[in-house]
DNA sequence: GGATGTATAATTGTATACAAGAAAACAGGA
DNA sequence: TCCTGTTTTCTTGTATACAATTATACATCC
């Protein structure tokens, strides 16, 4: 969405991985050999290695010296992380409302005009990506890579959780009015309401979620 | 320090690239290229470019295609840093007294004994080691990964101005006051107290660092 | 001298070969 | 049957070989 080079063997296993690792298609205590993923996808233990030492990095995985363990997201994580970005996020989208430029401001509104279209056609699944767009474009926007490079991965790592969240129609139309009015906040340059806005909107979906974990566990 | 297993050469690689980065031995700008660095290690490409993609993920280099360029840390990353730190640090703490063990405390007793020991020394790169111990282990204690892995590394990008500012006694004396008291509240189990604390040493923290950025600018 | 096309260098991505260490399988004896 | 020592297999870490791409240098033509 935002690089052009064309991607490598290895960020297609690192991509496949990771997605199948946070949907729980490979689960919990699974063990990983390269030999096994070399069979599996029909590339060279080089990109294997790449990709899982990335995995390792982003804790979605452990090396036991004989084979990776999948570790995944537990409920301990999605607390966490919501916590933690519940208190930086707001950061990301103050410095969003500084240093948008009127690209940017497009952007944003074409992402808040697809939402609503997603949500019209009850498309979860395509609400998730441009929720994760939303989120990850208000880091890209305020253009300071050590925030975004603490909340993307995040953002990644509650896929799974938001996935499901958004099947809920009434959370999501909440949700939806939120991320409006953080958007209208951002292009209209009132900052500290933008951050105010998105820290409230991360509160939220953090009470929510313990909420629906409450009553599935 | 808290792994056993032999560290590999992609690991040492890694982590003497890491330092110098870092430390700006390497200068902003300058271009790695994975022959270069085979030469100047001795060790074959493999390592190298397992050492070069992980601090890639860690932004202190961007691949450009011909050769990987030298990202380091500018006074941004810094402050964002600590606006991140300020927010989340204390969160570590609270989790530290919770899940705090007697052979955590005695580590933590440890720390901050050595702490002393090197300020009377006027050794300000093993203070550096020891502040670095302390703040990691605030968040090892803890055990909430999210939270770890996303401090850790934050703890080590600032490693250069930290030992820079530990060389200014005053503010150093300070600095291990703070901390003591912090341990203070996590050994006696006030779990609230130590996550005000450490949130308000972070801050204060912080504060001198925008005071000697600008002075410096 | 300048532009252009070609050959050459450099650089990375990927695959594979080899070695070392650890675990598992297995054989033999009590 | 159970223990023990040995062999085999599995798995990884590292080095190297090969291919493709891109930049550079160079020669040739005008």
């Amino acid at each position: 969405m935002r690089e052009f080079k064309t991607t490598s063997l290895a960020d297609q296993v690192f991509e496949k991985l990771e997605n199948d690792i946070i949907q729980g298609i490979y689960p919990k205590g699974e063990i990983l050999t390269e030999l096994k993923l070399v069979d599996r996808m029909g590339v060279s233990r080089t990109p294997i290695r790449e990709a899982l030492r990335r995995l390792e990095q982003e804790r979605l995985i452990a090396d036991t010296g004989k084979g990776s363990v999948v570790l995944g997201i537990t409920e301990e994580d999605l607390l966490d992380i919501m916590n933690i970005r519940q208190r930086i996020e707001g950061l990301a989208a103050y410095y969003a409302t500084v240093n948008i430029t009127d690209e940017g401001r497009k952007e944003l509104a074409h992402i808040v005009d697809l939402q609503d279209f997603y949500f019209s056609k009850h498309d979860a699944e395509n609400l998730r990506k441009v929720d994760d767009q939303f989120h990850d474009a208000i880091c890209y926007l305020g253009k300071r890579t050590v925030i975004t490079d603490t909340l993307v991965p995040l953002h990644r790592k509650t896929r799974r959780y938001r996935k499901l969240s958004l099947e809920d129609r009434g959370r999501t139309s909440l949700t939806m009015k939120e991320h409006r009015a953080i958007y209208e906040a951002i292009v209209s340059g009132n900052a500290e309401l933008a951050m105010d806005l998105t820290t409230q909107h991360i509160a939220n979906a953090k009470e929510h979620m313990i909420e629906r974990l409450k009553n599935n566990g």
